[in-house]
DNA sequence: GTAGTATGAATGAAAG
DNA sequence: CTTTCATTCATACTAC
């Protein structure tokens, strides 16, 4: 049994992979300051796991909730409910987010001006040269990288050109139908013993979930998790 | 065990105060070179995390299992297996919603994973063989084309190479922070004009759960361990 | 605090 | 392979 489960399985030579975390020798303290050990993280690493852990909350929620709901149906009392359905609700709930993590970038009122006034020029596709140029001058007027700049344009460009497309359509038909396919699905949604409800759970991997309370639900012992722990090789990368 | 630390208190100022990280200097530097930031723990604090971690693994572990039992017991019929089976597939995969609108494949979490694992492997390009190969291979986990198979491995590439330009991931210059470690950076919060976030996070968040046939474990009382779900506050904006 | 919108970022696919 | 595009996700922000 075991899950698998990568934290950093990115290329980098795996020199900083999971809670693989370099220690900080020596610190380099001459002051005398106790030789205090520490971990120390890149925020990439801080990040991902922070998303692990948040996808296993998530998950174990998930996990609970879906439980609950079946033992209930199990039991004569909270007959009506269908798995399916609950499954369906539970998950289909909310629109999609992986976990709140790190603040992104925002633009500087000054950073935003220039850079508008940089596409305005006209200069379409910013080559990376260009790119590099730019970041380095908006960096005097806030904290700003390359990809953020490079990020900006790409949006920037695919938005103006989208919101050309819009106006001159008044397209009712297209909204209707789209709003019929919405409904379509709505209903396959529902209907569990339908395959393609099934087959069609890509595009979104990410686990959302209602919070709920499940309190008298029977699960685990605690000490049984814990006895386990050794099995996790929780300092390494676990890949198994 | 008491997992109490919170993560994602959207806080961003206890989220800080949490593993006791500071940041590493301000990357206002006057170089204009971006200051690499670090978070530093201490061992006890790493310990905790990985405690953390491997409950919730485990958690996941047999919640899992048994939600599999238990819908397969409810419906012996093939189909109903069949559906149980998906049902933890499809949970593991995701909180996909909108079904069918898609167009745009995406791989679910256990392809990705295996993509992954191949990609570390290190052979490069996978020939139009292997990647037949894969193809077959992860069409048992969802919908999948050799095409997919050969875009995936193309970006990924290509995307992991970018990367790796702008890291430079090196232990150094942490040391000093080490003992500042009292960089309570929550000052920042408030001022928008002058954001001192944090971008080029781009670590790909391969954050996998594979289903895995556990061991008809118990489960028993485990209130405690939920107990501790709510201090994830995981996904959902409702940071509640 | 709920809903809607603007926008930074991630990523599959396609063009070059 | 590299660069660009298109679509979608997730979050910051605003308004009710």
């Amino acid at each position: 049994m075991l899950m698998e489960w990568v934290w950093e399985s990115q290329e980098q030579n795996h020199q900083e992979e999971l809670l693989q975390l370099q220690i900080d020798h020596d610190q380099q303290n001459p002051d005398g300051v106790a030789g205090l050990y520490v971990k120390v993280m890149t925020d990439d690493q801080m990040e991902l796991l922070r998303r692990q852990i948040s996808v296993y909350a998530t998950i174990c929620e998930q996990l609970a909730e879906m439980h609950k709901a079946i033992t209930a149906l199990q039991d004569p009392s909270g007959v009506g409910t269908r798995v399916g359905n609950l499954y369906c609700d539970s998950l289909m709930v909310s629109g999609g987010h992986k976990m709140g993590s790190r603040q992104r970038w925002t633009p500087t009122p000054l950073q935003l001006q220039i850079l508008e006034q940089i596409f305005d020029e006209g200069n379409g596709t910013p080559n990376k040269l260009k790119v590099k140029e730019i970041a380095t001058e908006l960096a005097q007027h806030g904290q700003i990288s390359e990809t953020n700049v490079y990020n900006w344009f790409q949006n920037r460009r695919a938005r103006s050109k989208k919101k050309q497309l819009i106006p001159p359509t008044n397209n009712v038909e297209l909204e209707a139908e789209a709003e019929a396919q919405v409904r379509v699905e709505s209903l396959k949604e529902q209907d569990s013993s339908n395959p393609e409800n099934i087959q069609l759970h890509d595009e979104n991997e990410n686990v959302y979930f209602l919070r709920t309370e499940i309190d008298d639900t029977e699960f685990t012992d605690s000490a049984a998790i814990f006895h386990q722990f050794g099995s996790f090789e929780p300092y390494t990368k676990t890949k198994m």
